[in-house]
Parts: structure tokens; C-alpha cells; sequence
DNA sequence: GCAAGCCTGACC
DNA sequence: GGTCAGGCTTGC
């Protein structure tokens, strides 16, 4: 279940792996997991070279250089480059149980995989597999980058305090979805909104608006310590997510409520708690994150 | 039957 | 506009 450090970790990778290098050829099996036409697709990244890459949230960017192969204009200057042939960008959503990976060409294929993309001789190919078909690739030019982007609320890690407070005011439902409403604040899903939640001593149903700015300023100080430290130990691999060279992230052993429903509080021995919320689980520790007055009642 | 991210559509 | 339910999808 890839969130901002399993992104953050797989965007690395990519940079590590396939920055620098040419998409040689590329194969589309599953057509769901395309935005548009896939032959549109693999039309437009086939012979570009794959230049950086970057993240909002839990989006990857991969900008792509001008098609390589016989020019048609020699001599034209870059701004001609750009305006007929320029940049587009790679945009992927890993979804829930998108895997990017580099392998050798020869690699017997894994099932799900829906598509390749051949790097420089061919010799290797970024994969992208996905056995939900929740996530997406795409190919946009700046414009729609910017407009996928721009749709996106501040990057979890640097957000600003006036940022996180600002966004907090007049929100009536509970802190927990707001955590997770990408529009608002890009970067959480349901495992570090609940660990965010429990550093903070914040119960998962309290309005987001009715939060103190006491409060806010340790739930954004939790958000933060808890993505720093997922980045540091390359994710949580609960059940699908791996890295780039395949291996499975560090962070399930640090995890302090999530999944963790009747078992131990790590802090106070009491039982951890699930609620639903916004149709999602929450975990909570009932004592350490005591409900709010005037929280309604679930379950 | 449940889990998840994200999109759509219904409702106030 | 905000808020929430439902659907997509497949392995456990």
C-alpha cells in the first residue's frame, strides 16, 4: 500500500535505475492501467530518454526528453524542440499494489505485469506491475502535469505550520479522513494517517476544525516524524509493496497501531481499537487517544 | 468478506 | 462547496 515513503522509496530507485537512460520500447498487456489510448502511450514515451523524476504526494513524475531517432528538421533551436517535440512527463500512481521494478529482459515475467518498458539495448526493462489495477500511467505534457499537481494539497513533509492550520479551519469531519484527503494535504494513506493520529494522542473522530493549535502543531510534528523515519526505513510492506530491486520495506516493526486491533497499546497496555471512518479502518488507542467531547458515537 | 487509493455521483 | 457512499480489483 504505497504511501509517501513507499513512493519516495520507489522514486529513488527510479532515479538510481532508469534516469539517464532511453525507453527503447514499450509493451502494454493491460490497457486498463493506462490514462487514454495505450497505442497514444507507447507512441509517445517509445524513444525518449527518461531525464528526472520527482514526487507530490504519493504521485511520480518522470520527465521525458524529446523523441530520439531520425529528426525531421535538422538545426532547429531548442524552442522549436520543445513547442513540436518537447517534454512530456511519465505521470504513475502506484495505486495499491502497483510494483515498478528493473529486470533483465530474459526475467521470466511475474502475473499482473501490465507493462514493460524496454531501457537503451533492451538488455533490461522497467516492469510495471500491478495485480489490483488500481494504479495508473500516464503520459501529459506540462500543462496537464501542472494540473494534476496543482489538484494536490502541500506535500506532506513540507508543509508550513500557517499551511497545516489554515487547511484544518472549518473542516467538520473527522481528523482522520481529513488526513487522508489528498486535496488538502498530499502524501498520507490509511497507515501513517493512524500512526500520525496515535503520536498526536489524537482520537481519529475529532472534527478537524475543532482541533487546538496546540494540537495541530504536535499532529503536524507527528505527519512529519513519521514519514521522516518510513523514508528512512524504505516503507511498510504489509502485503505487496516492494522497491525497485524488489525488497520489501522496514517500517512494519515500528508500526504502532495499525493492524495491531485487540492487541497491546505499546504505550499503556490497552487494547488498540478499530473503527470504520469515511468507510476506511481506523486503529486508535482508546487511552493514549482519548475521543473528544462531543464526538459522535460509533459502533 | 475484507483491504486499499482514487474517482464518481448523490446529497445537503 | 463539503461530505460520504459506492465501485473498481484480486488475494487472502
Amino acid at each position: 500500500m504505497p504511501e509517501l515513503p513507499e513512493v519516495e522509496t520507489v522514486l529513488r530507485g527510479l532515479k538510481a535505475h532508469a534516469v539517464g537512460r532511453r525507453i527503447s520500447a514499450v509493451e502494454v498487456s493491460h490497457p486498463q492501467v493506462i490514462v487514454g489510448s495505450p497505442d497514444e502511450f507507447a507512441e509517445l514515451v517509445r524513444g525518449r530518454e527518461i531525464l528526472c523524476g520527482t514526487r507530490k504526494g504519493k504521485a511520480i513524475a518522470l520527465e521525458l526528453g524529446p523523441r530520439s531517432g531520425p529528426s525531421r528538421q535538422r538545426g532547429h533551436s531548442r524552442r522549436m524542440e520543445h513547442a513540436d517535440n518537447g517534454s512530456r512527463y511519465l505521470l504513475v500512481r502506484l495505486g495499491m499494489t502497483g510494483q515498478f521494478t528493473v529486470n533483465p529482459s530474459a526475467a521470466p515475467l511475474e502475473p499482473h505485469t501490465h507493462v514493460r518498458l524496454a531501457l537503451d539495448d533492451g538488455r533490461e526493462e522497467l516492469r510495471y506491475r500491478d495485480p489490483r489495477r488500481f494504479g495508473r500511467l500516464r503520459c501529459c505534457t506540462t500543462e496537464e502535469l501542472d494540473t494534476v499537481f496543482g489538484g494536490l494539497g502541500p506535500d506532506a513533509p513540507s508543509i508550513s505550520r500557517p499551511q497545516f492550520l489554515a487547511a484544518l479551519r472549518g473542516r467538520r469531519g473527522p481528523i482522520k479522513s481529513w488526513l487522508m484527503n489528498q486535496q488538502l494535504l498530499a502524501g498520507l494513506g490509511n497507515i501513517y494517517a493512524d500512526e500520525a493520529l496515535f503520536a498526536a494522542g489524537i482520537h481519529p473522530l475529532t472534527p478537524a476544525g475543532s482541533i487546538s493549535d496546540a494540537a495541530a502543531g504536535s499532529l503536524l510534528r507527528a505527519v512529519k516524524q513519521v514519514l521522516r523515519r518510513a523514508v528512512e526505513l524504505q516503507g511498510t510492506s504489509f502485503r505487496d509493496y516492494i522497491d525497485i530491486e524488489g525488497r520489501p520495506g522496514n517500517f512494519l516493526p515500528r508500526l504502532r497501531v495499525y493492524q495491531r486491533t485487540g492487541e497491546p497499546c505499546r504505550r499503556c497496555r490497552e487494547p488498540i481499537q478499530r473503527l470504520v471512518i469515511g468507510g476506511r479502518s481506523s486503529h486508535f488507542c482508546p487511552h493514549c487517544q482519548p475521543r473528544p467531547r462531543g464526538a459522535a458515537r460509533v459502533g
